[in-house]
DNA sequence: CCAGGATTCAAACATGTGTGTGAACGTTAA
DNA sequence: TTAACGTTCACACACATGTTTGAATCCTGG
C-alpha cells in the first residue's frame, strides 16, 4: 500500500494537537481524556507525555498557538486606532478591534472553521486550568481595552462600564461556544452570503446596546411594579394550586393543562 | 451533652440537599463528589445512595424543589398579565414576568439567598445531565415566553428574535452565575439600598436594549470597515514582528514591553 | 423488654483518569 | 553492519469517582 496507516514521522505532535482541538470544542477541558485524545489521534496512549509532558502542556501549546497572536494583533490595532483617530472613536469601532482580527484569523485555511468555537470555548470553561490561563494571559489586554471603552463612554461611571462590559462579553461567548453557532451565523445572515463588514455590523449591534443603553427609567420602573403588583396574588394562587390541586381552577388553563398532561414537573 | 453530634433521625437527607446545592453552586454538576457532599453534611457516603439512589436523583430532587415551583409561578403570571393587559405590553413587561418570581423567590426565609445562583448555575453548566434536565422542564415554559416576546415585537423576524433570546439569556446566567454576583449587584445599586423594582428596572434595561435595537446601521458598517482597512497592515506588522521580532520597532511601544517582560506569551 | 424496620457505617467494587516505565521499533549516521 | 537516537508500544501504577454490600446501630411500636 500506499498509503501508510502509520503516518508519518513527527507529525504525531500535530495529530494530537488536532484532536485534542476538536475534542475540546465539543467536550472542554476536563471532559476531554487523553485517551480519547490518542486514539481520535491515532495514536499511543503515551504520546501525550511523550511528547508535551502532560495533559496541561497540551493544552498551553493549543492555546497559545490559537490566542497569542490573536491578542497581539488585537492590541497592536487598537494602539494603530488610536494613533490614527485620537479623538473620534466610539464604542463602535472599539468592539470592532476585538472581533476584527479574530474574524480574519477565522478565515484562514489552517484551522480556521473552528477558531471562533475554540475562542468560545475558552471563555466559556469553567476548569481551573483554563481559567488560569485567561487570567494570565489576558489581564494585560482586558486593561487596555477597558481603558480605551472608557475612553469613549466618559460619562459612565469606571464599576458600571466594567459590570456591562462582563454582561455583553459573556453573552458574546456563549453564542460563540454554542454547538449551533454556524446555524446562527445563517440566522444572523438572512440566508444570504453577507461580507464580514456586515456580519460584525450585526453582532456589535446586539452587543454595543448593552453598553451604551441608558439606566432604568421611570416609566421602566412603573411597569414593572404594576407587573410586580400582579404578581403577589399570582404567587398566593399558584402556592394554592401546589398545596391543594382541587382548588386551583383559577388558574390559566395553558398552565393546568400542562401539569395534567405531565409536561411540567410538579 | 443536650446538643447531639449525630444530628436528628430523618434530617440527613435535608442536610444533603443543602451541602449538595452549596457545592453546585461553587463548583458545578460533574465538578462536586459523593464524598465531598457527604463530609460536608456529616453523613456517611452511602447516604446519598440511601437517600436518593443516586447522585442524579439527588441533584434531580435538588433542581425540582428550586426551579418547579419558579415555573410555573412565571406560566402564572404570564398568564394572568395576558387576561388583564391583552394588548399592551412590551418587552420590558415581559422580561419582568421571567424576573419577578425569581426575585420574590430569592427573597424567601429558607435558601432564597442562594436560590439566584443556583439558577445562574443551572443555566450555565454544561453537564450533559444538567442540560437534558433543562431541556426536558424548560421547552413548554420557553415556548410560551417565546411567544409573548414575539408578540411585544411583530416587526422582528422570529430567527432574529430567537437569536437575540439566546443572547440576552446567556448574558443573564453568566451575570447570575458568576462568583461575584453579590458584589455586581452592588455595583448596580450603587451603593445606596434600592427596592427590587429598580434593581430590575436596571438589570432589564441591560438586557432588553439586545432585543429592541436596530439592526447593524450604514454607518456602523462604515466604521467597521476603516477598521478593518487599518487591520490590514496591522497584521502584516504584527506577523513581522513575531517572525522577526528585531524588525518590530514599529509596533506600539506598550506591547513590545509586554513582550520583553513576559507578560503576554508568544 | 425486645423484635423489627429504618438508618448509618466501614469496606470493597468496578471503572475511569493522568502519569510513569521499560522494552520494542524504525530511521539515520558512523 | 552496528550503534545511537527518536519514537511508539503495551502495561502497570496511584488515585478518584459513583455504586454496592452486609454488618452494626438506632429508634420505635407492640
Amino acid at each position: 500500500m500506499s498509503t501508510p496507516l502509520r503516518a508519518g514521522a513527527g507529525d504525531t505532535r500535530r495529530r494530537l494537537l488536532e484532536a485534542a482541538e476538536s475534542l475540546f470544542i465539543e467536550c472542554g477541558y476536563e471532559a476531554m481524556s487523553l485517551r480519547q485524545i490518542t486514539t481520535k489521534a491515532n495514536a499511543n496512549l503515551a504520546a501525550v507525555n511523550y511528547h508535551f509532558g502532560s495533559k496541561e502542556a497540551l493544552m498551553h501549546e493549543l492555546l497559545s498557538q490559537r490566542l497569542d497572536r490573536l491578542n497581539l494583533e488585537r492590541l497592536n490595532l487598537l494602539s494603530n486606532c488610536e494613533k490614527q483617530w485620537p479623538e473620534n472613536m466610539d464604542a463602535t469601532a472599539v468592539f470592532a478591534m476585538l472581533f476584527i482580527p479574530a474574524f480574519r484569523i477565522s478565515h484562514e485555511s489552517v484551522g480556521g472553521k473552528s477558531f471562533m468555537r475554540v475562542l468560545g470555548r475558552v471563555y466559556s470553561d469553567r476548569s481551573p486550568f483554563i481559567r488560569n490561563y485567561l487570567q494570565e494571559h489576558y489581564r494585560p489586554i482586558f486593561g487596555r481595552f477597558f481603558e480605551a471603552f472608557s475612553r469613549t463612554l466618559p460619562d459612565l461611571p469606571r464599576n458600571e462600564l466594567g459590570l456591562r462590559l462582563h454582561f455583553g462579553l459573556k453573552a458574546l461567548s456563549g453564542i460563540l461556544a454554542g454547538e449551533d453557532m454556524q446555524k446562527l451565523i445563517d440566522d444572523l445572515s438572512m440566508g444570504e452570503a453577507i461580507n464580514d463588514g456586515e456580519l460584525m455590523a450585526r453582532l456589535i449591534s446586539l452587543i454595543s446596546p448593552i453598553l451604551t443603553a441608558p439606566f432604568g427609567s421611570p416609566e421602566q420602573i412603573g411597569i414593572i411594579e404594576e407587573v410586580l403588583q400582579l404578581d403577589n396574588a399570582t404567587a398566593e394562587a399558584a402556592r394554592k394550586a401546589v398545596t391543594e390541586p382541587d382548588s386551583g381552577t383559577h388558574t390559566a388553563p395553558g398552565v393546568l393543562e400542562w401539569l395534567k398532561e405531565g409536561r411540567l414537573a410538579l
